[in-house]
DNA sequence: TCCCCTATCTTGTCAACGACAAGATAGGGT
DNA sequence: ACCCTATCTTGTCGTTGACAAGATAGGGGA
């Protein structure tokens, strides 16, 4: 048919790719291996070469996105300790809106990283990777200027979670009766400092 | 083959029953509706005269969930109003507590209705039953002692909806290590008072 | 009583998909 | 020059969703 050499070269990252795509504007159900064959040119059964089966592909992409996730929350942390020291919780706050726009930012792992049924959430590496995002979470409550200790730090770490996860997902469902050009960070920023700007 | 009769009699009643079970035993996307007609012992096609098709059939489960939830949080409003007057917020409180239980309760409903792209959510008996939990949520909030005005009303509205919401989520996603024989509502009501019970 | 009318369910079919097996190809290491 | 392994192709099977056309029951009106 085509010139198309017999090896891609990069044919993983070309399928990833695709199903983030495919992912964020069709949603995780929409996903078919033999439609990301096709876009990426090569034939129906390449993709299952690289992941085993379909629940491989999103496994990686899970995988993908809590390593993403684990960035974003110790960069924001970072930046917010950094900065000039502000009222007391900055971090912890501006580590929630990082949390609210990963998910904004990055739908398709979002979406899929919290529904375990649709991959394999025992997989080393995705393991691997949420404990490193569970650890840049914990390490932004442990940036509070009086951190909470023993069952107080268990709660509160539920309850700050509860809060920036629901209000992403709640979001990402279209849920929220908002301003459609609103900015999903600074609406969370608003909510955050509402509830936990005070300890 | 057997004799069953022509006419199952309650067939939609019975494949929104069987899709129930499962999607909360396999999630969504194990849903087949080939096989819910097996379990309903109807052809392969019966079901798709009631709702059409999948999406049908998905809109149908979440506006049942969202009359569901309506029930939930104006009984547990009832409730609390009814009791003893207990601390500010209680109200509030348990109706934040019924959410997570309805969620937890009615899993399968609960994962369809937050994930729009698998139904029609436009579907008027899905805006109309929306509507009505909506308002048993604005009712909770009116039910503070001092119930916030204006802009702050919508922001802690979005703070209480977020928290419960991501909590549930969180929960139903196996994403918190929790102990396995707790409930999910007694946590949450700790989580909600920690933040929430001074107003 | 008879007929028709409508909702309900059946049967048959098609394209698409996931999964698997077996073979072809490239490219590096020995 | 040879093999060895990863990569990709081709072919196939069972399952699914969707659609079309026909069969059946059950009730309301002539």
């Amino acid at each position: 048919m085509t010139d198309r050499p017999y090896h891609h070269g990069n044919l993983r990252s070309a399928v990833l790719g695709a199903a983030v795509e495919v992912i964020e504007q069709n949603g995780p159900a929409a996903l078919s291996l033999r439609d990301l064959a096709r876009r990426a040119g090569v034939s129906h059964a390449a993709p299952a070469h690289h992941f085993g089966d379909k629940a491989g592909l999103l496994t990686a992409l899970a995988a993908q996105g809590y390593e993403l996730l684990a960035g974003s929350l110790a960069e924001a942390l970072a930046e917010a300790r950094g900065a000039a020291p502000g009222e007391a919780g900055e971090e912890l706050a501006e580590a929630g809106v990082a949390y609210v726009r990963f998910a904004v930012r990055h739908r398709a792992h979002f979406e899929v990283m919290f529904q375990p049924g649709l991959y394999h959430p025992d997989d080393p590496q995705v393991v691997a990777a949420r404990g490193r995002a569970d650890q840049a979470l914990a390490d932004a409550l442990q940036a509070l200027p009086d951190p909470p200790a023993g069952e107080q730090r268990r709660l509160a770490e539920l309850a700050a979670w509860s809060m920036v996860h629901g209000f992403a997902a709640l979001w990402l469902s279209g849920a929220l009766p908002t301003e459609p050009g609103a900015e999903p960070g600074d609406v969370a920023r608003t909510v955050i400092r509402g509830r936990f700007g005070s300890g």
